[in-house]
Formats: structure tokens, sequence, C-alpha cells
DNA sequence: CTGGCTGCAAATCTTTTGCATCCTG
DNA sequence: CAGGATGCAAAAGATTTGCAGCCAG
């Protein structure tokens, strides 16, 4: 991931250095917050403005996806390759869905709509929120 | 609406007979702004928690749904039987897709996950916001 | 050395809440 | 006439912004 950033020709600052190995590789679709809690242990005067930068620029630059189906505030995915998801109702946990399902583009009655993408959310209980 | 509303034993106020006139077959899944503003027309009044109120009312109640994934705020949808929708990534403007899609149970890998339902998101850019 | 990045604080936007008053059923 | 609904204002939570100073390339 810091390889790629590299090549992209942005600046790797520590701050970024520690964003970036936050991410790799996690599975939990952190919010912003969580992002800032996690880095304000090793790098105590981080701010907000340098979490929501780096994510806007990561984004940008096709590196993470930005996940707006949490009622309650944006999460991020540091997969960016297409995939659907899962969300607890209870406890809003996110994960991956791996299975691919291909959908034939729909029918738009009104207008012309030039369709570019999808994603599939699956609302469930996970285990932990379901009463036995 | 109305009848439905009133069969579910809630009172029936001027503020919520605006609302729910106001919501009957839109089709534009406004914001709890979008209707403030426009209840605020004949209610100079009608406050925002009035709207989230019977907004929140109406949800419990089955008769609308939430949307979430304008990345910017919350719409409702006052046809509360599942459908997809198509959002345009320019404006956010949000359609109701008529198609069908059966889409078999994911395969969570970590854990026991009870799947209850699904919605399908799909992304494009719509007729006003296409560059010719 | 320079433009992009950081940190801080204030601002903005959306949504929620407490509470006194009102009014539907 | 009681309990739910309303209106107001303040609070809460998430995200954005302005700006001065800093530092990676």
């Amino acid at each position: 991931m810091i390889g790629k950033y590299r090549d992209s020709g942005l600046k790797l600052t520590p701050q970024r250095i520690a964003i970036l190995d936050y991410l790799e590789g996690n599975i939990e679709h952190p919010s912003a917050d969580d992002i800032y809690k996690a880095m304000s242990k090793r790098f105590p005067t981080m701010s907000f403005a340098t979490v929501y930068n780096t994510l806007e620029t990561l984004r940008r630059h096709g590196q993470i996806t930005e996940l707006n189906f949490d009622p309650f505030k944006k999460r991020f995915d540091p997969n960016p390759s297409p995939h659907h998801h899962v969300i607890c109702v209870r406890c809003q946990k996110i994960l991956d869905v791996k299975n691919a399902f291909l959908l034939k583009p729909p029918r738009i009655e009104s207008e012309e709509f030039e369709i570019i993408g999808n994603h599939i959310e699956f609302y469930g209980i996970c285990s932990k929120c379901k009463p036995r």
C-alpha cells in the first residue's frame, strides 16, 4: 500500500505512513473517528484534519472506498476492488461479502441513466447480537 | 397513507397530515431538511423535532424506509416495499429501480450471520449531469 | 526552497434531546 | 383529561474549513 502511495507522487509523512499501516489489511471498516483514535496512541497530536485529508486523498487516488451505509457515519474500506458487504443491524459491524453477483443493468423508466457501478448491502444480525 | 396511519392508533395532527400528504406518492426521496422546508411554507412554526419525530414514527410502523446511501444525509422513501435504487454520483438524485433481483444469501467466512434483507445501490450519472 | 501537509480551532451540517405547553382521541 | 405530539432552543456528533507554520521531495 505504501509502495503504491509513493508511486502516485504524494508526500509520505509519518502520519500518513501510520494511517496506511493501520488500514493495510484492516477488515473492520473503520470510521474516521476509529482511525483518529487508533492514531492518537502513537501520534498524540494527530488531528482530524489530517485523518480526513488523508482519507480523501486516498479515495481520490482510488486506494480506498468510502462506505456510506452505516446510518451514523462514513466508514472506509482499504480494499478498493468492488465487493459487497453485510452489516449487522444491531451493532453496525460490517463484513465483506466474497461472493460475486452478476446484476443486469436496471431499467430506469423516467430518464437516461448511465450506470457505472453497483453495491449490495446485506442486512443481518451477527452472532454476537443474535439472541439465542 | 392517512388511512393506514389512523388505523395504527397514532394521533393525526395537522402537521402529520401535511407530512403524510407530502410523502404520498413522492418519488424524490426527500431528506428531513427537504421535508422541513416544504412544510414550512404551510406551517411556518413546524420544527425539526416534529419532522424527525414523525419520520421515526412512520419508520417504526413500517410505512416508510430510511435510505442511508446518500453520503451527505438520510433520505426517506414513502414506498416501504423492498426495492432497489440508483443514485447519481454527481447530484445525488435517487430513482427507484423496478427490477427484482434474486440474490442467493452470501457466504460469510468468519462467523454466523443471519441475513434478513438486502438492498442494491446502482451508481450512475443522470441525464442532467451527463456531459454531452 | 516550495508546495503540499499538519495541527488547531472554529464553523457547518445533520440529527437528537429536554422540557414546557398543547391538543387529539 | 391523559398521554402523545409539538415547538423551541440547546446539545451532540460527524465532517469541513481557514490559516499559520512545518517539512518531504
